[in-house]
DNA sequence: TATTGTTATACTCTATAACTATA
DNA sequence: TATAGTTATAGAGTATAACAATA
C-alpha cells in the first residue's frame, strides 16, 4: 500500500511532506509534464494573432506533409478520435483553411486537402513556430537535441498502444 | 516568406508534400507531443477506475507534496489561472479530496490540504501511476534518464516565462 | 457485416473579466 | 491601491454512442 511519508495523526506539522517524487522516473515524468506546458504557451502566443490553436496547427501541418489523407489516418496520426477530427475539420472548413473531397474509389471516405488559404497560413506560421523552436531549442547541443529524440522515440514505443 | 516546396499551380500530384519537416528542432518537437501524448492516455487508463483525471492527480500530488499552499502557488505550479484552479478545488473538495482552510494570518487567502480521503486516495494511485511510469521509463538506461531529465529542464528554462 | 464519417451529447480544462473581501 | 479568491461566461478539445451511407 506504500502509505506515503508522514501518515501522521496530528496535522500541525509545518511542510507535511506525504509524498516524496525523489524517484527520477517520476521527476522526469513531471518535467516532460511542465517543459511541454511552457513550450506550448510560447508557441501558442505566435498562433493567436492568426486565430490558429494548437491541435489546428498540428492539422494544418499534418495536411501539409500528407496532403490528401482520410479523416481517420488524420485521428490516429493526432491519436484522436475520428468524432473530434470530424468536429475539428468542421470549424477549419468553415475557417477556409480545409476542403473535404469525397474519395472517388470508396465515397465513404473523404480525403483532406490544405485551401489556398490554409496553405497560405502555413507557409506563415510554420516559419514562426519553427523559429520560435529553434530559440528554445537551441539551448541543446546538436547532439544532445539528437539523443532528447531518440530517448522520446524510444518512450513513445514503450508506450506502445 | 519562405514558400514550402511544391507551390504548384495544380494540386493532381500523388502527394504534395508542402511542408517538410525535416529539422531536428521540428521533429523533436513532433516527438514530445507525440509522446506525453501516448503516455498521457496509457496514464489515464489507470486514473480513470479513481474517478481522477490527470490534471487532478496533478493537483493531489502537488498538495501531497506541498500541504498547504495557497490556490495561487497551486495555480503558478502548474502553470494555470487562479479561476482556473478555482475550479478544479470546488470539483474536488465536493469530491471529498481536497479542504480549504481560511489562512488565519491573511484571510484573503486559502492553504489547501488533503483530507483523510484525498491522502488514501494519493496513497493508492500514486504507487500505480509510479508503477506504469517505471514500465514505461525503463526503455532508458539510468544515465539516459538522467540525460533526458537534464535536457528537458534546460528547455524548461529556455522556454522561459 | 464492417467501415467512414456524421451527429448529438456531455464533460473537463482552460481563459478572461468583473466582482468581493481583505490587506 | 493591490492582492486572493470567487463568479459568470465562454470556448476548445475531447470522448462516447447511435446513426447514415457505402463497401
Amino acid at each position: 500500500m506504500t502509505t506515503p511519508t508522514g501518515s501522521g495523526r496530528r496535522e500541525r506539522r509545518r511542510l507535511p511532506i506525504l509524498l516524496k517524487p525523489d524517484e527520477l522516473e517520476i521527476r522526469t515524468w513531471a518535467q516532460l509534464v511542465h517543459t511541454l506546458s511552457r513550450m506550448e504557451r510560447r508557441l501558442e502566443q505566435a498562433l493567436e494573432g492568426h486565430g490558429l490553436s494548437i491541435p489546428q496547427f498540428d492539422i494544418l501541418a499534418t495536411l501539409g506533409f500528407y496532403q490528401g489523407i482520410t479523416q481517420q489516418e488524420l485521428a490516429a496520426r493526432l491519436l484522436v478520435t475520428k468524432g473530434n477530427i470530424c468536429g475539428m475539420i468542421d470549424r477549419m472548413e468553415a475557417s477556409g483553411w480545409v476542403e473535404r473531397r469525397s474519395d472517388p474509389f470508396d465515397r465513404r471516405a473523404n480525403r483532406l486537402f490544405l485551401t489556398r488559404r490554409g496553405k497560405a497560413l502555413l507557409a506563415q506560421t510554420a516559419p514562426e513556430q519553427h523559429a520560435r523552436l529553434r530559440e528554445i531549442m537551441c539551448a541543446l547541443e546538436p547532439g544532445e537535441l539528437q539523443s532528447l529524440y531518440q530517448y522520446l522515440d524510444r518512450l513513445d514505443e514503450a508506450a506502445g498502444d
